[in-house]
DNA sequence: CAATAGATCATCT
DNA sequence: GATGATCTATTGC
């Protein structure tokens, strides 16, 4: 399966999101199918972190796409974003859930009480530490490694649903929250949308 | 099942 | 000095 290509990064976040579904994210001997991800827009976004402007965290979101964004939230953990959109432009893709593929067993180590695989990388802070993705990959290429995004099998528009962000207080009714339905590793979802 | 508290720190005011 | 793009355990219906 080949590696995605800079091009497929280089539109609206919110079109990279979208598209972003059923893609796989592989990581050495770990792999996963994306399922759950949410859009973070520009600067009027203010759920966003580039909503307070150009700060040195901030500072590869503006820069070229297809490369990872990856902060620590919490005092506890760290969060996959992927830059979208061309040079200059920021905005970015939160990647919050994945359906574990490869290396499953590796992954149930970073875990032990986690006893169902599809909760191994349910939720942004859990797949990063299944994923053993930190901010040591801050800026890393995804279209070179050690991490990347591989084509995965298409998602049908039928299969995806779409929803306002999770844990955002500002702008919290906009939509930009995709994910694969009924699938058991997204993170949240409302009782009867399965 | 829903609500709540606690852990814990980089970043920004 | 306050505040999160979170997770887990625990309590209370």
């Amino acid at each position: 399966m080949p590696v995605l290509p800079r091009d497929f990064y280089a539109r609206p976040a919110v079109e990279v999101a979208r598209l972003m579904l059923g893609q796989i994210l592989v990581h050495g001997r770990r792999a996963g199918r994306i399922t759950e991800v949410e859009a973070y827009l520009g600067e009027h976004d203010l759920a966003a972190q580039v909503a307070r402007g150009r700060t040195g965290r901030t500072e590869v979101i503006y820069g070229p796409p297809g490369h990872a964004y990856v902060y620590f939230i919490y005092g506890m953990h760290d969060c996959l974003n992927v830059v979208t959109e061309p040079e200059g432009s920021p905005g970015c893709v939160l990647i919050r859930a994945l359906e574990p593929l490869c290396g499953i067993e590796l992954m149930r180590r970073e875990s032990p009480s986690v006893t169902k695989p599809f909760l191994l990388c349910s939720g942004p802070g859990r797949l990063t530490s299944a994923m053993r993705i930190s901010r040591r990959h801050y800026g890393a290429d995804l279209t070179a490694g050690p991490i990347v995004l591989r084509q995965g099998p298409e998602v049908e528009a039928a299969d995806i649903v779409i929803t306002p962000r999770i844990g955002v207080r500002l702008c919290a009714d906009w939509p930009l929250r995709f994910f694969i339905r009924g699938n058991p590793s997204v993170s949240r979802f409302p009782p009867n949308s399965r």
